[in-house]
DNA sequence: CACTGCGGTCGACAATGTCGACCGCCTGTC
DNA sequence: GACAGGCGGTCGACATTGTCGACCGCAGTG
């Protein structure tokens, strides 16, 4: 039976489609939305609903997710081998450079942030865990796409979003921002996502040389920068702490 | 069609079986655990991995929670209106009673924490969005118990579970707490699911009163406690921060 | 080199999910 | 206040769809 359950699937597309949605979605909403008899997608909610995975505004009779899902979330970080590894790591890192630390693994068309460390003795900061960022314009992205082919794969469909002036929006020069990136070994992205911010990456690799993930630092232009370019000494503590976490997640074989 | 999808209910049964198990299952476990046939679970598995649910490991073939939950989950608490109205208030209140703060709401046959507030100058503590606090020895929980009816329906199966010698493990004991904290409107824990630990907490409401979470705050028994009772200056800050926010909830009516 | 376990596939079968018409309710309108 | 139009939800016939258990190839093991 070497094809996806169709059910399941259609599941799978409702909750995207709530969770993409900024407000609570009727049942209507969502059968026209995904080309489904009412009945159809009502049976599908309803299940979900008795799941925990959505749930239902007793008021207004429409659906949003459900609670289920930021349990099974937080499941999956407590799995999640490359972020027990990394955890102190990057506490190091954040504490050595004094900026922001993400720790991202390729996820659809996009990094997915699975572990941030706040920028020590800053003011308030929202945590961006589960939050997804691009590909091709900030340092944990470029990254993952020089050194997985799968990344790689999942650009080129469609063209790139443009987020400031700075961002590179052709194939062409992501390409070979990766050339260069796989001869120096990191990457980095200044106000290419967010006007001020630049960020420092590197790749992080299991005991098989797969690349499994990045890190990176991420701060104030002003900060992250000298002259135009980022600092050596910050890129030489990032590459450090890329080196320390992949040999980490080596030693757990031997 | 009031019955349930089978094969949605059993992925979610799968999603929670990977949730529990510390380690990768095989699809052997998988279906032997659930009683299913090899190939059903295995059609199950292979559309959850499609859709990011799971993922395999490609080295032992086991299968783990997928990055896609992640992401899900953060959308939850990207919609959540209690919590996104809480925010503020619990910031003000881990500010003013200088402890950790929590907020949770009732889901399944716990409380589940939707925001956490560090305490403030403290060491490195871990955030506890996403995971489950018992009912029965928490103040958040004999909040809930004390003004939800589902929530005291969730309770009265299984005996209850002992986490310290001063874990309430009766029935008819919680009861009573539950009927106090009605009186007084507020609860407190000490030292009843973990050594040391006093908390406090209140109920948040919506504008029909309805129950719809609580907040509390959580620290040292040393702290949070004076002549082996919790500090009224602090349950006063509590009290009046879960005010605050039924009132904001409120207020998102009129 | 059989043996045993694994993950994965296959095809027949009927249980299962799907579909579109239908229901009752609420809301807004004229 | 009758009506229309939308909502969420239900129903039952239909055939698509997921299910089952036998089977396959492989890897580790004695």
């Amino acid at each position: 039976m070497p094809g996806p359950i169709q059910s399941l699937s259609r599941a799978a597309s409702i909750l995207r489609l709530l969770a993409g949605g900024e407000r609570r979605l009727g049942l209507s909403e969502v059968a026209t939305s995904l080309d489904l008899a009412k009945g159809t997608a009502h049976g599908i909610l309803r299940t979900l609903q008795q799941e925990g995975f959505v749930e239902q505004d007793p008021e207004s009779g429409k659906y949003q997710l459900g609670a289920e899902l930021l349990r099974l979330g937080q499941s999956y970080l407590d799995v999640h081998e490359l972020r027990a590894r990394a955890l102190v790591w990057a506490d190091d890192l954040a504490r050595a450079s004094g900026e922001t630390v993400y720790l991202g693994v390729l996820h659809q068309r996009g990094v997915l942030i699975v572990h941030h460390v706040f920028r020590p003795d800053d003011t308030r900061q929202v945590l961006e865990v589960g939050s997804m960022q691009p590909l091709h314009s900030t340092a944990l992205g470029k990254v993952l796409l020089a050194y997985d082919p799968v990344a790689r794969g999942e650009l080129g469909e469609e063209p790139l979003e443009s987020y400031t002036s700075r961002t590179l929006t052709d194939l062409a020069s992501v390409d070979e921002e990766c050339g260069l990136t796989r001869e120096r070994g990191w990457a980095d992205a200044v106000e290419e996502t967010w006007e001020g911010v630049a960020s420092i990456g590197a790749l992080i690799q299991d005991r098989r040389r797969n690349p499994v993930g990045a890190v990176c630092i991420s701060g104030a232009v002003e900060r992250v920068c000298e002259d135009g370019f980022v600092r050596p000494s910050l890129v030489a503590s990032v590459r450090s702490a890329a080196r320390a976490i992949s040999r980490d997640l080596g030693a757990g074989r031997f």
